[in-house]
DNA sequence: TCGTAAGCGAGACGGTACGTCGAGTCTTGCT
DNA sequence: AGCAAGACTCGACGTACCGTCTCGCTTACGA
């Protein structure tokens, strides 16, 4: 059972199964609503009459719109696990993916909306804040291959590396919503890899 | 005049001119319940009652909820310009005196709200995002002035190397919540302007 | 069906029930206010706090502040039809026990304010006037039967002779508001049968 | 000093003295609106603008909407004492004048919007009722001299019938609120002197 | 096979906030 | 001290959702 999902599949019990057809038809009006409307507009009103449900089968199921909101979040891909043999490689394989994620899905939508509402609310705080920590390992995991072969200082704080990695890709989910150029990563993944400054062998000499 | 502050400083009218008292105490209090509510939970009348103010006061000086909120942030402090004549002293010093700002004002707390709003919210994002452009200037001519200086390739995107800067800080504002360290700053510049690939000079000959 | 209820007894619908015990309050709370304050200063907003129960409780019932005084005040007596085998026994006995109900129930307290009201609010009138031309139907009733016992000229307008029996009465509710004094009727009914002027039977010779 | 007026013309006091242009515009343009929206609609706003005056001008002369349009209601005409020698001269004169004041001019518009605020206004019923006792002194008078001259038993209750015959206009003026038919007034005085009795001189011998 | 416990859509419940308007009061500069 | 103008606080408007609560009705399990 995830951290997000209801205890639906528990110790059977007596009376009617909950319908696994309206569970999913809540996601999905959820989702489309969140791409239509957006977090803070979109209600559970609007979401109940859209899946053709009554309310009370969306609050028997998840204590509030943030949680429903948060379980449509977690079924949303994310970075998937890459091995190529180098760091360039993992980084810009997982990246590259991740920006196509966010470009073709409402990740980008829902998730400035959730960690907004995460700093007033500890509850959801609870639950997002792991599932932010899984869903980063990846690149977490490809740092501490790198630091085996050798490819990066071994003295690296890995989730400040992390976050100087997503930095970039964060900042523009957060702050512009457009689109992100793919574009981006390449200087991106070099910049933290060898810096800003200008390099020796680059220089004629 | 600002993009958001009203036109108090026009022709004096006729009739009962506008209480400065109560504009500010309307100012706090917006900041005020931003900070324990957030944005989405933060009520116009909860703004006014606290204010101690009517309603049509507030209606009377910003046409909505999102004006009301862009002036209040608008008074919070940011990045100051600062010229060390290095990058690495120019950035030391504005991000440590960031830190601190965000660590003392309810900045900190309401930037990701207001994010996250900003992502469904086209009214709120046409005042937000040019003061976001404004606030982050001074990373933009420290890095300007380390070009002309040669400290930096000249290639560099100015825009992407500022998010790359503030990646980091903005990564824990947003997703933990918690006071900012300012010993992450001196990894994080150091990172940006060398890599965090392994040195030759480092390493034993 | 009466003009101003609504249709609680149609055909069980979906949903829960509404609340018959809230629909009471409503009106207890309604009949109250409209003493103490006067259908002008009468607020829906009063009436559900009083009652107990939000406003969209009532707006769901009545679609206006006059739907809802209308049912209220429909639910106060009136007169009730009497015979007695002659008029002046009629009038007596109905006008008795209308004086009565005017000292014993709000009616008399809540008629002018509707009154004034009616004459400036149209959707008021159209539900109001019907009203009051059925309460006042026992009175035609009662001249009707007189008529055909020949106790009167046939040539009376009903109309216009029930005005001439409420008028005293009324006029004293509109522009006193005190208590109704019951030996008033008797000589209105004299005077109203056989006027004011000196009576040959009475003379002496 | 009228009843109503307030004290314009007291003890002459320092500083810029009331202006009498704007008592007089204020008055006009509370009839007009009064004409045109009734009692409940009409706004102290709406009669600053239209009389081209400060809402304080208005304040400073009547405590609330309810003095200030019962001055303007004072302004209008009422009965005229007259005396043709006959009570059936006197209250056809006086009657059939008076029904052309209530169907030329705001008057029973007015009327039935005072006397409903009077019910729960102490303060308004104060000022309004004297006026109306005023108000209904010429009838009353020509009584007393009907009763002189042996026109009408001695024993009557002027106010009783005073009441009487201004009952069926005051009913119709107050729950039709339509103009009257000055062809009422006939049958009206001849019930009020000879009952609706049949007449014994009317049946054939 | 059938009772029963829980789920179902529907919709009413008491609340809260919306943005607007008018009430009655107060505060300017001017007359 | 009065004036026009227009600010002030307050509170009601009728609507929309909140999260909870009945309704009458399935539905599928286990006695």
């Amino acid at each position: 059972m995830s951290i997000v999902t209801s205890n639906s599949e528990s110790t059977a019990s007596a009376g009617r199964p909950r319908s696994e057809e309206a569970h999913q038809a809540i996601l999905d009006a959820t989702l489309a609503l969140l791409v239509t409307s957006g977090f803070s507009a979109l209600t559970v009103e609007g979401v109940a009459t859209r899946a053709g449900v009554g309310k009370a089968t969306i609050y028997r199921r998840w204590p509030s719109k943030v949680h429903l909101v948060m379980e449509a979040f977690s079924q949303l891909p994310g970075l998937k696990e890459v091995d190529t043999g180098s760091l360039v490689g993992d980084l810009g394989k997982m990246l590259r993916s991740y920006v196509e994620i966010l470009n073709s899905t409402p990740l980008a939508a829902i998730l400035p909306s959730l960690a907004g509402e995460r700093a007033h609310n500890p509850e959801l705080s609870k639950l997002f804040d792991p599932l932010l920590k899984e869903r980063r390992q990846p690149v977490i995991h490809a740092l501490e291959r790198a630091v085996e072969r050798g490819e990066v200082r071994s003295d690296i704080d890995y989730d400040l590396t992390a976050d100087l990695i997503f930095g970039p890709i964060v900042m523009r989910v957060f702050f512009t919503g457009s689109r992100i150029n793919p574009k981006i990563l390449g200087p991106v993944i070099d910049a933290v890899l060898r810096g800003i400054t200008p390099r020796p062998r680059d220089q004629p000499g």
